[in-house]
RNA sequence: GCUCCCUUCGUCUAUCGGUUAGGACGCCAGGUUUUCAACCUGGAAAGAGGGGUUCGAUUCCCCUAGGGAGUGCCA
């Protein structure tokens, strides 16, 4: 296969969450897995509404999820060319004036629909004489432009969901240019696909009508259109439309609940395709794995309980140097490897190892039911002399059980809580090494 | 309303007319670890409903139901 060149267009709107993600990633595995290039392309076309601390927060976050770029660029800088390719539509009479108001068009589909009757633009615009736009323009009101869709069936072989026709005929012609001049996302999508040499367009089937008139447009400007990929979107748990919960599913926010980037990734990468849901061992290792035919057509449930539950299984063997740094932001103390090595395999996050933390370094609460009383008592009596060591845990519970007749959990359970004051953790021989003699003494004498 | 797409265990899916309908995650049980987790073994668990076509339908066709998307001077 050639190169792909393959583009992830983000409007700086809003922050970057899984179903943006979902496209960024399969665009990135996609490209990285036939040695082609990822090019970030900002959408931002509409100036009201994009800011550049939402285009900051979208790069941060594809960096921080490790899906680095090719090549970047704004929309807002390539304004020359999206008018040039205005005025060759115009040229081939194939862009035209519409002088209704946004409300009189809301009118008419509100009517069309009440018919029964699919809302498609009636075209009025293409039959105006010039006399009927200069009497528009002295009533004070600019042109919006549409594209004039040509009627027929567009066809395209979609990578994932095989052969798709439109019928342009059942759409309404597109607007291209508002009318304060501005360009919506369509002609300048195309413009820049056709300049970026883009191979590949990759995108959510919420896009699928869309190329009918994408692939139109694309010829009109003597381009060929790319090749076509629209995966299912996402649903939630439920099997609704996400859309309602998308700020919690924002990259930042997971970030914020400890969730590491290739949980996400590997969720996303795997959910809806026929591999199985697991942690994969890098990106390019998913990208190896990468097939559009494996993706299914039906929407996949992204469930959050399915994140945590990757992620949890990711922390219990991620290395000390991967978590190194989130450690010492919870204590200096905490940056230890072995510390890590003990207590990671019951954290589900890396902060999770937080609550450990007293436990080993600090001071904790003991727990020591009335009834272990004298059992603690004991304990503390038979608690080796020296340093504590790996052997000493092994020691003391053998003395300890010759002592008072206990076994198992009875034995064990109550040094446990006296020790950590908790009900469950890392084994609390190893445990033991970090609190020391003094502190595991005190804590056992602490009634 | 109209158009398009989708529907197999709880979840992601395999099956390309004939299978004990397979796998993974989750769940349950047992084992192991002197707790939990992890790990090992085992188990329960599915063709939305109704019509066709066919010797035979999960598989092909139609209808219904349910879900998703589109129908913007949003992207």
């Amino acid at each position: 296969m050639t190169k792909p060149i393959v583009r992830f267009a983000p409007s700086p709107t809003g922050n970057l969450h899984v179903g943006n993600v979902r496209t960024a990633l399969i665009n990135w595995l996609f490209a990285t897995r036939f040695g082609g290039t990822f090019i970030l392309r900002i959408d931002d076309t509409d100036t009201e509404r994009s800011t550049s601390a939402f285009e900051q927060a979208i790069r941060d976050d594809l960096t921080w999820l490790g899906l680095n770029w090719g090549d970047t660029f704004k929309q807002s800088e390539r304004f020359a060319d999206y008018d040039s390719a205005a005025d060759k539509l115009r040229e081939l009479g194939l862009l035209y004036a519409c002088y209704e108001t946004a409300e009189e068009l809301d009118r008419q589909r509100k009517l069309q629909r009440a018919r029964g009757k699919p809302p498609i633009y009636n075209r009025a615009g293409l039959t105006l004489s010039d006399a009927e736009k200069a009497a528009f323009e002295a009533e004070g009101r600019k042109p919006h432009w549409r594209f004039k869709l040509s009627g027929a069936r567009v066809i395209w072989q979609d990578l994932v969901r095989g052969e798709q026709a439109i019928e342009t005929s059942s759409l309404s012609d597109p607007v291209l240019i508002r009318a304060d001049g501005s360009y919506l996302y369509t002609l300048p999508s195309c413009v820049d696909d056709i300049h970026a040499n883009i191979t590949h367009v990759v995108r959510g089937e919420d896009h699928v009508t869309n190329s009918g008139a994408q692939i139109e447009i694309f010829k009109a400007l003597g381009g060929t259109a790319p090749q076509m990929a629209h995966t299912p979107l996402l649903v939630g748990a439920d099997g609704a439309s996400l859309s309602k919960r998308l700020g919690s599913l924002g990259m930042g926010a997971l970030r914020a609940q400890g969730i590491e980037p290739m949980a996400i990734c590997s969720l996303l990468a795997k959910l809806g395709t026929s591999d199985n849901v697991e942690i994969g061992s890098s990106l390019s290792a998913l990208a190896e794995e990468f097939d559009f035919a494996k993706i299914g057509r039906a929407p996949a449930r992204f469930d959050e309980a399915d994140l945590r539950s990757l992620n949890a299984a990711l922390t219990h063997a991620l290395p000390f140097n991967a978590a190194n740094e989130r450690l010492a932001a919870i204590d200096p103390k905490a940056a230890n490897e072995a510390f890590w090595l003990l207590v990671r395999e019951n954290c589900e996050t890396v902060e999770d190892a937080a609550k450990f933390v007293p436990v080993a370094f600090g001071d904790i609460v003991p727990l020591i039911a009335a009834d272990d009383e004298a059992f603690i008592a004991t304990a503390a009596q038979l608690f080796p002399e020296g340093d504590v060591t790996a052997d000493t845990w092994g020691v003391w519970t053998s003395a300890l059980k010759t002592e008072t007749g206990r076994k198992g959990k009875g034995l064990f359970m109550p040094l446990r809580k006296a020790l950590t004051g908790m009900e469950r953790g890392p084994s609390v021989g190893d445990m033991l090494v970090f609190i020391g003699h003094d502190r595991a003494l005190a804590r056992l004498r602490s009634t």
